[in-house]
DNA sequence: GTATTACATTTGTATAAACAATAATAGTAT
DNA sequence: ATACTATTATTGTTTATACAAATGTAATAC
């Protein structure tokens, strides 16, 4: 179903704004289905995110400020995040004694373990990878990319 | 700059993980773009994009529901962002004497004097236009189509 | 050493999103 | 007519976003 279908709307004034009304409806379409597969997990996609970025970083720990400029959502609250996922068990804080400013911030055993439950769990994943092609997401990844010099 | 750098991150397990996170990430981008540029105008993007909506329907009014179902965030609540745009004299609410469960929505002058104003202002919308081409625009959008089927 | 500036994080707050529940009206079956 | 169901919109509530202000620490200048 394209775009017009999607929204009901017969036209756009041209190629370019369509696409970007496309980006944001598919981003939310995403998001959407996202935040519906990872509510049986209790987690949030910006918390998974957040969660696989500090085990692209483990066993180091990491900085708030350097989980913050990874995350997708620049404006949201990591201090706040972060503390949502302690709650959970999933990550561990720890003030840095060499700079007191700073907290250092690591992910558990049970944060570990919850993600590789999801990257078991391939069905979600493949949805994307069913419905395009290798080439048509380098292709995709070329145009994003591009658009946002 | 490529997303690699825009999100400090080296690696992705796949294009298609790639492209995911590209879609909402260029999204965020776009739309913290939209939200800085439209705050000149005390309106929001999905308050402008509800504005385009009922000028595309004018003069026939619409009803909440056929609003809702164009807009691009399918999450949120059309009865109070109206409401807020009619406190700002941009659209007329009109309850529909024919069936009274519904409300007749229409575009005030005002809003659309609103709208010619925004249209006027192409520096805005040739920001995107000018960094990727037609045919890039085209692929984008069927790309995006394809990926939701 | 004191003041100033920069840095890293936290806290506060207004607004919006997500989702469920309610209310009001209209249509349908018996 | 009455009860039942569907439609349309509103309201309520919890949580998250956006952004500003404040806190605490470190580095630098004088």
């Amino acid at each position: 179903m394209g775009l017009e279908e999607d929204l009901k709307q017969s036209k756009f004034a041209n190629e370019h704004q369509k696409a970007m009304v496309n980006i944001l409806f598919t981003s939310n379409w995403i998001s959407n289905r996202n935040a519906a597969y990872f509510k049986k997990f209790n987690i949030s996609p910006e918390q998974f995110n957040v969660l696989r970025i500090l085990r692209g970083s483990n066993p180091k720990p990491m900085r708030l400020a350097d989980i913050a400029e990874r995350m997708i959502e620049k404006n949201s609250n990591c201090t706040r995040l972060v503390e949502k996922l302690r709650q959970k068990g999933m990550v561990d804080r720890q003030l840095c004694e060499a700079n007191r400013r700073q907290v250092d911030i690591s992910i558990t055993s049970r944060g570990l373990k919850l993600l590789a439950e999801i990257d078991k769990d391939v069905d979600h994943w493949l949805t994307i990878q069913k419905s395009i092609t290798k080439a048509e997401a380098e292709e995709l990844n070329r145009i994003l990319d591009k658009l946002r010099q």
